[in-house]
DNA sequence: GTGATGTATAAGTCTGACTTTTTGTGCCGG
DNA sequence: CCGGCACAAAAAGTCAGACTTATACATCAC
């Protein structure tokens, strides 16, 4: 799914990445690069590039005479997306998928009403399509076909918005999406009030009505809440 | 405000990245590094690292027998605090500021819903102390020291609401709006009603009024909507 | 035209020596 | 006993140079 490591220091920021954001290490432990080189078995100029990119990442500080020391959770960058990933696959994916959800809840019914306004013809066109895609899948247990489209459909939504940082997200959504459906639920049909959402916020784009779209949206967002028990039912 | 670069690399990077987001290197640039080394008059081992730095913020892509080729700006991390400040600093500035305001319309009002259910008492003081901070220095061209009374505010709903993701927006709402006040409407005292909002706010947060504090909260940042023209007055 | 082969190029890697900053310590004087 | 100053050690930072590897591109055979 994601593009591994390329060359030595990718490799070892596999390695050394999802162990700092796991936990492993806990802030404020110090490591040495010299020792880090060595035990993955690599040069040190391979060690510091690692180190530079976790740097600034803001999951370790290098000082001198000191060493690397991991930094408190509070400074990571956790929208970096490789971050995201690191800390998806680890201990914590249930927290981080919660908190993931709740930041959704808050852009998604957003983007839509400024897709509804923005949304060129094309982009109208491919929304329809998804949600189209995503009634056609929606019984029979063919729930990698509905995760394909309804990723698709919220990837569309978030960059009609116009809004550079929304349309960044799209990714973020593709993940929590994916993850809903592998680790949660992945046993039912989707909810059909959800399929009929999708479709109904298509047509609200279409029709461009901000408002609708909007609302229809953060409908949707709610029973992305409610799965998560983080609202009530 | 910033810490400068640290060491040769980070010099390097406060040069490279600026030039990198303002558009002086177009997508598709290719760069060599031996080239930039020369340039920046630093060895290979040091523009490496600043190149790993930069590819990690997916601004630029190295590859083998091609070089270190500038990515579209759709794929930039965006949501980098660095990417961030040296696009603040560069010439995109206003659009810059724009979607950074949209996201704050989105996020700040969830934000300040979930702190009225999740805000400890020490944080319900310092909201309130902030929004007093704001009342005192509202007139009276005190706008250096209302600006900091603002930024606090902000950052402490942020923090407050519990989610991880919406707390490391503090940065970026304390950019927007230092930017706001340094280079859009320095000259005039804030709106009397935008401070009455945050006061209603605190107190909105105090009393554990969730709805309440969404609504004044949305209200608050379309007033920061309409400041950059984004919605008709 | 298509496919295999070769070659030049630029990144990638490693090593070792040297520099610089910073912390901690120990000595000395008060 | 304490405060400050100088010194030494430790770890990151920097550099230069040699070597390796992947790969785009051109060339040639078919």
């Amino acid at each position: 799914m994601t593009t591994p490591g390329r060359g030595l220091h990718g490799r070892v920021l596999d390695s050394l990445g999802p162990a700092i954001t796991a936990g492993e290490y806990p802030p404020g432990s110090v490591l040495r690069t010299d020792e880090l080189a060595q035990h993955f078995e690599v040069s040190r100029s391979v060690m510091r590039e690692a180190v530079r990119v976790l740097e600034s990442m803001h999951l370790v500080e290098s000082r001198r005479r000191v060493g690397v020391t991991v930094r408190p959770k509070a400074e990571w960058n956790v929208y970096d997306p490789q971050v995201i990933r690191w800390r998806l696959a680890g201990a914590d994916r249930p927290h981080q998928l919660r908190s993931l959800t709740v930041l959704r809840s808050a852009v998604e019914p957003v983007a839509a009403g400024l897709a509804a306004t923005n949304a060129t013809a094309r982009q109208c066109a491919e929304l329809t399509e998804c949600a189209l895609g995503m009634v056609a899948n929606s019984r029979g247990h063919r729930l990698d076909q509905y995760l394909v489209h309804d990723v698709a459909f919220h990837r569309v939504v978030l960059n009609a918005s116009g809004n550079e940082m929304f349309a960044r997200l799209g990714d973020v959504v593709a993940e929590v999406l994916t993850g809903r459906t592998h680790h949660e639920v992945m046993f039912e049909d989707p909810d059909p009030a959800a399929v009929t959402l999708h479709v109904q916020v298509a047509e609200a784009v279409r029709a461009g009505d901000a408002v609708r779209a909007e609302e229809l949206t953060r409908q949707i967002t709610v029973g992305a809440l409610r799965e998560l028990d983080i609202l009530a039912p």
